[in-house]
DNA sequence: CTGTTAGCGCGTTCAC
DNA sequence: GTGAACGCGCTAACAG
């Protein structure tokens, strides 16, 4: 990876690095109309191209983003990436991508490499787990994440803050409403719907997961209605087919054939949108129809999956703009002469939006 | 972003910095199993963090994968970027992200950008466009990745090579048999059907979608057929909405009205998944059903997609296999001690995937 | 096996 | 306005 350098830009200019600096980069000082010229030229006949990580070196600083996803390719991050995307694009930045899979172990190293990266920021999108097996590791995450704020880094975290870190100078929480929402979705659910409900929930501990559990249980009470069962299972596709099935042969054996009026219908709440699409397909598998012999909702209002036909009620959230707020609240000062608290947490509202799939049939 | 230095850290275990590196890092040479321990415990206790931009600078490469996509928040790229996620990971480096849009000036920028930061690689994912108005960007981001291929940087491309550029050491291209393809799919289409067939492709100059629509051309004339019509629209789900609708205005006036199994049903050919749903959703609105009215197949397979109802017909990519052989390809030689020729191109097969979106109707 | 020296490429004080 | 020096943090060639 040799290329030319400043130096060579200079002496084929016939002048000092200093000045080839102050023209090819902004400097305070502006150099002289003429040479100015005469460095540029030079350059692009060189094809120089500056090397950033000398830059970064003598800046201290590198013009670097760390975006931490669990799955690039779930659409739910791939989302919040392209937010993140744009927003770091606006401040000529580039993004450093890494993927974890969720484990607080993989999000300590990637947030390590970052910092050796010298990284000027961190958005850390995806669920927490407050899982006793997992809190060594949190405990390190932490560790590494306030160590990196207090260098100066800044970090901004999708939805919940990192377990047990402390709030540091440069720590920023995008704070996503799942608990409300979710209780609304609940409660505009449980007023065109007499049934029981279900809910089918990620693995116990994963905050996100438990939030809307829990919000959803709340909305139920609200509503006068009895708390709904829980089927634990993983937080994916996969997850859903499996809680899927196993309601399917509840539903058969307890209705006795599809398309019996007398028999109570369930609703199901899966907590994420993927995870309802896959409960979908198994209950289709098993020969039940949607909303015929049950009823289903999920949580995102992913883009890629609107065109499915039951459509899926669910909860829309702003998941671009969410990576972008994130982005931004670790970037410099936004232009709004507002008040701009550095400790202010960006808020995004999300919107209950049922669909066919909880229609009630005649 | 000031942290520790190696310096700080050799100088707390009464070492010179040259020792404290060897320890910290794989050198050839081994330091005294007391003094490595006095270092790396030094180390820990200040939390010492290298600095990769200086190891960078020193090493004259920066174990950055640099990674090229149209939108991330795209199911095709989101999937070759988990691909190329893993590749990286295995080779112990990160991956730098940078969206385009499609656009051959954007790319390069990208490309001088990864070039800045002494990208060891770049993996370009997302169709070529040979456009006349896109023929002066193209010739300079050629000209970009030559100069970069010669200071040393490996490139691969997905699909096709960068137009006009010359093939240069460590420039790798994926080759995806989209036309091979697309001609099989026809071929076992047109087996099974005797009507119409129209193409809904991208924009003319689209390498990628060029190719689908001449290999779907070649094997329908393989078949004895005529060639079918085709419809150039957007290369994303809003293209496949609009064409879409103006087939499904077609039909309706063509079949007087549906259901009538005398008209003929057109079979419709989207170059990609996305495309096929957007047609199919636009067909669902004006009261159209596939496969009743219409049948249609899409190329990618996307995963996402494949819960979708009716099952849409396509052509299976291994895309995340795609993504981790392009990666592969520009890093280090695979452990095979076979033939491991440097222009080897790697070539990845895809398969015809007949589902009920296709499927005759009694 | 360890310490010393010399850069990697660039930004940034300083003098001129 | 311009150039010469120094330092960013680290690794690689040498001495010892």
């Amino acid at each position: 990876m040799a290329a030319s350098t400043l130096t060579e830009v200079a002496r084929l200019a016939g002048v000092s690095p200093a000045t080839a600096s102050r023209v090819l980069n902004g400097s305070a000082r502006k150099p002289g109309k003429d040479i100015a010229d005469r460095v540029r030229q030079a350059a692009d006949s060189l094809g120089y191209i500056p090397n950033a990580q000398a830059q970064g070196l003598a800046k201290s600083s590198s013009g670097l983003i760390g975006l931490i996803v669990h799955d690039i390719a779930d659409p739910y991050f791939a989302a919040i990436a392209r937010g993140v995307q744009a927003a770091a694009r606006e401040q000529r930045k580039m993004v450093l991508l890494a993927t974890t899979g969720g484990a607080p172990g993989e999000e300590r190293e990637a947030v390590a490499a970052f910092a050796a990266r010298r990284a000027d920021s961190i958005v850390i999108a995806g669920s927490r787990s407050c899982r006793t097996e997992d809190q060594d590791d949190n405990a390190e995450l932490a560790a590494e994440l306030d160590r990196y704020c207090r260098n100066g880094g800044r970090v901004a975290v999708v939805g919940h803050p990192v377990v047990g870190a402390t709030a540091a100078e440069g720590y920023h929480v995008v704070a996503v409403p799942n608990q409300e929402l979710a209780g609304a979705l609940a409660g505009e659910l449980a007023a065109g719907w007499d049934g029981d409900f279900v809910i089918i929930g990620g693995p116990e501990g994963l905050l996100t997961s438990d939030d809307r559990v829990r919000g959803f249980q709340e909305g139920l009470a609200r509503a006068g209605r009895a708390p709904a069962e829980i089927l634990r299972t993983a937080f994916n596709r996969a997850g859903g087919y499996e809680a899927g099935l196993t309601l399917a042969a509840r539903i058969k054996a307890g209705g006795k054939g599809t398309g019996d009026a007398a028999a109570p219908r369930l609703c199901i709440f899966a907590v994420n949108d993927v995870m309802a699409i896959g409960a979908s397909a198994a209950l289709r598998a098993e020969g039940l129809r949607i909303p015929r012999d049950a009823t289903i909702a999920g949580f995102d209002d992913i883009e890629t999956l609107r065109d499915f036909r039951p459509a899926l009620s669910t909860v829309r959230l702003p998941l671009e703009e969410i990576g972008r707020l994130a982005t931004q609240a670790t970037g410099p000062a936004t232009g709004s002469s507002d008040a701009d608290a550095d400790g202010e947490q960006p808020t995004v509202s999300g919107e209950v939006t049922l669909r066919r799939s909880t229609e009630a049939v005649a």
